[in-house]
Formats: structure tokens, C-alpha cells, sequence
DNA sequence: ACGGTTCTAGAACGAACGCTCTATCCGATA
DNA sequence: TATCGGATAGAGCGTTCGTTCTAGAACCGT
């Protein structure tokens, strides 16, 4: 049993699994579900089509999963350091879009949200791609109504809140893709900020 | 030289290409770009492979162009409806957003932003389509902007705000439609109609 | 050293893809 | 009525798709 991620080795160069899902989570992130070919993922993660079904047997749609759940994961991450880093939540989120917009111009206006391109046209063809996204939309609007309550809202308030957020974010972060501009973010950071700054 | 929507049977019986357009943009619209083939567009609209390529020598990227433009006429009709059915542009908006929960629910939550399902996932393959997209959301932008600035709002804040608007209107529908709930919608015309108040 | 499991490797399959091509139809014009 | 360009029709092209399959490599406890 080769058990992942526990030599230093397996630190350095992840494994096979985990690179076959980070390809995917990358390519489908650009190029959409249907845009990516299981061919392309196995190239782009140095994997060979026997690996990928040998990881993933419920194919294309199964690896499709892993790699929303794998956005899922990184864009918390990057949604806690942001919400960690300043005690004002209004002020988190300001600076949260301003990073998103610098992300977002230096890959060339490529890389949006991983789990909304995925997702996005999949609805009747998959919808264990359609769920694992709406996980992933709940989890972050967790992240946010938590931080807005511990900085005193009130709970309705927060929940609310952390609706909007969530939603402007990712179509703030849609805008500025679409018109290769930051503009659309960061004028959605400023005004995320003084909408929640209205419930203090 | 059969002009379209000339006779008065082409209002009804719409023509060839005018069909191929509406099905492009309506398939496109719920399986993206790279999802949808040309030939069950022609399926759908009634038409030939023949027809097709006829009326669009440019292939499918052209007719995703055309589809692109459909739907950015098409939700632009929308806006300028919504926006005219009350003096008070914060109460549209939170109209407008009941509006688009209820069409999104009534579709099964699968016919979200046509623009954006479309052009998401195409920025390498096709510019053209891209630019498509970010004409269509730049002249709702402007209707907004129009509506907020005969409103009495100064122009730079109904500049950003109109920025702010057409993102969370788009994010909330992605919300709505990945959650299968029109909680999202709703939050956001709450939210952008206190946010508009604020201004005037 | 060995038997068994895990993983790698890529040839091959049927289906579907975008697109080209030729043939035919139709209505307006001469 | 003869003609001719716009529009329709669909067979067929080469390619790529997702998936399956068999064979070998690497690694394990015993």
C-alpha cells in the first residue's frame, strides 16, 4: 500500500493521482468540461490514459468531480488567508478582490473561478459535477457568514451577507475575465466593503 | 433576394438562419460552446448541415458569435423592460432579480446568462467570441448607468455602481442556477436596491 | 525468490466531431 | 418558358473523442 504524500519524496513530486487532478482542475478551469480531453489532461500531467482510469473508472465525469472539489479546496484556502488577514471583514474583502484581479490579469485573463467553468454546462449531462459546485459555492458562503458574525452582524444579517459576497465575487471575477480589465473587481470590492460595513 | 422578416409570414414562421441563430444560442446557452454540435443545432432549428454553413461560412465560431449577439439583444430587451417599469432604479433592480429567479426556476435551472455559458471556456480557442461577450455586458452596463444617472445619481458613482450591478446580477444568477435556488437572486436585488439607495 | 497487488503503458474501437462536397430544389427574372 | 442564384439536402471526409483492453513494470509481505 503506497499510502500518498507520506515520504518527503511524495512532498516534492506529488504522485501520479494527484497531478492527473490538478491537470484537470486547470484545464477544465480554461477550456470548460466538454473543451478538455481526457487525452490532454493525461499529456499536460506526465500520466498515461491507462493511469487516469486506473484512478478514476468512472471516467471523464468522475475525474471532473475530483478536479471541482480540488477548486473547491484551493479557493478556500485562499478565501481563509484573506478573511484571516484583516480583522475587518470589510476590509478583507476589499483587498480579497484586489488579489483576485492581480490572479486573474497575470495568467492572462485565463484562469477565473475553477469550479464555474467546470460546471457550467453540465447541468443535464452531470449532475455530480452540478453538486459538487454547489458544495463548493456553500462551503466558501460558510467561510464568509462565520467571519461576518464574529465581527458582531447579526446572524440573519451575515447569512445574507455572505449570500451577495459570494455571488458578486464570482461575477465581479466573470466581468473583469470577460472585458480583461480588474475594473469590475475592484469597484466590486469597494462596494462589497461599504454594503457590509453598513451592518456594524 | 428574400429579405427577412419582409412578409408577413416571416414574423410568424421565422427564416432559416433566424432559427439556426435562436437554437445556437438556446443550446449553447445550457452545454457551452465546446458541448453543442453543429449538427444538433440543425436538428434543432429545423434545418440542414447544408443551411448551415450556408448562411454561416465561418463555421461554428461564427454562428457562436451570432448566438452571442442573440442573447445580448435578447437580455438588453429584458433590462430596458425592467428598467422602465419603475421610476425608483433600486426598485427595478430588485424586480428584475425576482424576474430572472422566476425564469431561471421555470427552465429547471438550466437556462442561465446565454452570453456567459457560451463564452466561458473560449478565450484561447476563440477572441472573437470573447469579444462578443464583453460588447453584450458592457452595453447592459450602459443601460444601467442611464437609469441611475437620469435618477439624479452623479455620474462617476452610477458609473461603478452600474459595474457593481451587472456583476452581482450575473453572479447571483450563477449562484441561483449552480444552488438550484433562487435564494441567491433574491439576497442580490436586496442588496443592490440598498446599495443604490445609497446614493441618491 | 516468489506470488500478488498496484500502477504504468499504449494500441485499438466505435461513435461523434467539424467541415467539404456535389446534387437538387425553388422562386424570381428575362 | 428558360435561366440562374439562393437555399436545401445529406453522404462522406479525416480527425478526435471517451473508453476498453491486454501486457508489462514496480513494489510488497512472506
Amino acid at each position: 500500500m503506497t499510502k500518498t504524500a507520506n515520504t518527503a519524496k511524495a512532498e516534492v513530486e506529488p504522485g501520479t493521482r494527484a497531478r492527473v487532478v490538478r491537470a484537470a482542475s486547470l484545464l477544465m478551469q480554461r477550456q470548460g468540461y466538454a473543451g478538455t480531453g481526457i487525452k490532454q489532461i493525461a499529456q499536460e500531467a506526465r500520466a498515461t490514459l491507462g493511469s487516469v482510469y486506473h484512478f478514476f473508472p468512472g471516467g471523464k465525469r468522475e475525474l471532473a468531480v475530483a478536479a471541482v472539489q480540488h477548486g473547491d479546496e484551493e479557493f478556500a484556502e485562499a478565501l481563509r488567508d484573506a478573511l484571516d488577514a484583516h480583522d475587518d471583514p470589510a476590509e478583507a474583502i476589499r483587498a480579497l478582490c484586489a488579489t483576485l484581479a492581480d490572479g486573474l490579469s497575470d495568467s492572462g485573463w485565463t484562469d477565473g473561478c475553477p469550479v464555474t467553468t467546470t460546471s457550467l454546462g453540465t447541468a443535464a449531462l452531470a449532475p455530480d459535477i452540478q453538486t459538487a459546485a454547489a458544495e463548493a459555492f456553500a462551503r466558501w458562503r460558510g467561510l464568509v457568514r462565520d467571519k461576518l458574525r464574529t465581527s458582531g452582524i447579526a446572524e440573519a444579517d451575515a447569512d445574507e451577507l455572505a449570500h451577495t459576497v459570494i455571488s458578486t465575487l464570482e461575477g465581479a471575477e466573470l466581468a473583469s475575465q470577460v472585458s480583461r480589465s480588474k475594473e469590475p473587481l475592484e469597484i466590486a470590492g469597494r462596494h462589497l466593503a461599504r454594503l457590509v460595513a453598513l451592518h456594524r
